[in-house]
DNA sequence: CTCGTATGTCTAGCGGTGCTAGGATCGAAT
DNA sequence: ATTCGATCCTAGCACCGCTAGACATACGAG
């Protein structure tokens, strides 16, 4: 028996490993540079190793966008609540957790642009929008629901709400990815659009 | 001289010819069916001759984006004159215009998916917001601005207030056609930036 | 302790990709 | 008619995701 086990922790030691290294991989040199050679060289296996524990490419994106959902989850978390536990949580208001928690989903989008676009950008096979979409998903946007359904406004779907904030932000953090927009307005841009979506 | 004009005429009907049938394959099967292979095949000459008009696949993509951009800018403009000559342009006013422009937006976005895509979400190697970006992007952006810039609000930087629509949109078009929200809404989430974003 | 077996890993290879070197061919100009 | 230059194609490079089948290793049974 406890040699079985020892197999297991070996294998999901080695899985964590492939992950880990796909995510340092891409976030260094971009997906492209994510191939089966090279990330089988970097882990010291043979490539049909990567195949006993993913389907193929697709799914290790998708892995890395499940980490990536969870940590995201907990980083919009603890914006909110960091801003609320500050000094004076009561006059700033929801004004101020709206804005920080803003600040926070694109502070990841740039700290984390390889799990970004895994999560959002590259098909990793996971299912949005349904009801068997993965846990860490639905929770990511649970995170953002929370503390966007009280500055939806009255008559307002909480949930399309958060949907179009949701939409608003992602397209700043890839058009501003991408070069698309000035660089330099990153600030002034969630400012604006704080001021005039929240209904504070 | 009659020759080679000649020349030069077959010469640019096949580069044309090459851009309608990457954007026509890419339209019908994606840009990965997109392949120099193919490509070559589908308009009957070897590989190599498409590189005698593009450096690679990635200027092809870049060259469809640009025509896909005046194609936009064009119905973009459309849109909005079309919603003013109208019966009552005086009375709905700004408004009316602005969703209209966000509807043909969303519209252009759904129906030329593969273009959108390689003038947003693919490397076509253009440069974006820098002086030496190609007409037809700023042409586009300049069309928006056009219609945005009187519903940008006191003592907010039109400009500013067009890239924050503009990535809104962006995040609504393709957020959607990823399968991320939830199809049935679009329209009511159009109304809602919408509502919220422009200053009538 | 030895021996089959079963699990795990690797080597080698498939069809595909973007891209290019070098030779053949064809048409224009002399 | 012949040369010469532009034009195009065949063939091939290195790389991609992925897989079949050989091999070795480590296990449990006797």
């Amino acid at each position: 028996m406890s040699v079985q086990e020892r197999k297991e922790r070996e294998r999901a030691g080695r899985e964590r490993l492939i992950l880990a290294t796909a995510r340092e991989l891409a976030e260094q040199q971009g997906w492209d540079a994510v191939t089966t050679r090279r990330l089988a060289e970097r882990i010291e296996y043979s490539q049909p190793v990567l195949y006993s524990h993913f389907r193929g490419k697709r799914e290790i994106i998708g892995a890395v966008a499940l980490e990536g959902a969870a940590e995201m989850a907990a980083a919009l978390r603890a914006a909110a609540s960091a801003s609320s536990s500050a000094a004076a949580s009561a006059t700033d208001g929801p004004r101020a957790r709206v804005t920080s928690l803003a600040r926070a989903y694109l502070g990841f989008a740039e700290r984390n642009p390889a799990v970004y676009d895994a999560m959002f950008q590259l098909d990793g096979g996971l299912a949005f929008a349904t009801e068997d979409t993965p846990e860490p998903l639905k929770d990511a946007f649970a995170a953002l629901l929370e503390r966007l359904g009280e500055v939806a406004g009255d008559g307002v779907n909480p949930a399309l709400f958060t949907e179009v904030f949701w939409a608003a932000l992602h397209g700043l953090a890839t058009l501003t990815r991408a070069g698309r927009l000035p660089p330099g307005d990153a600030e002034r841009r969630v400012e604006l659009l704080v001021d005039r979506l929240a209904m504070i």
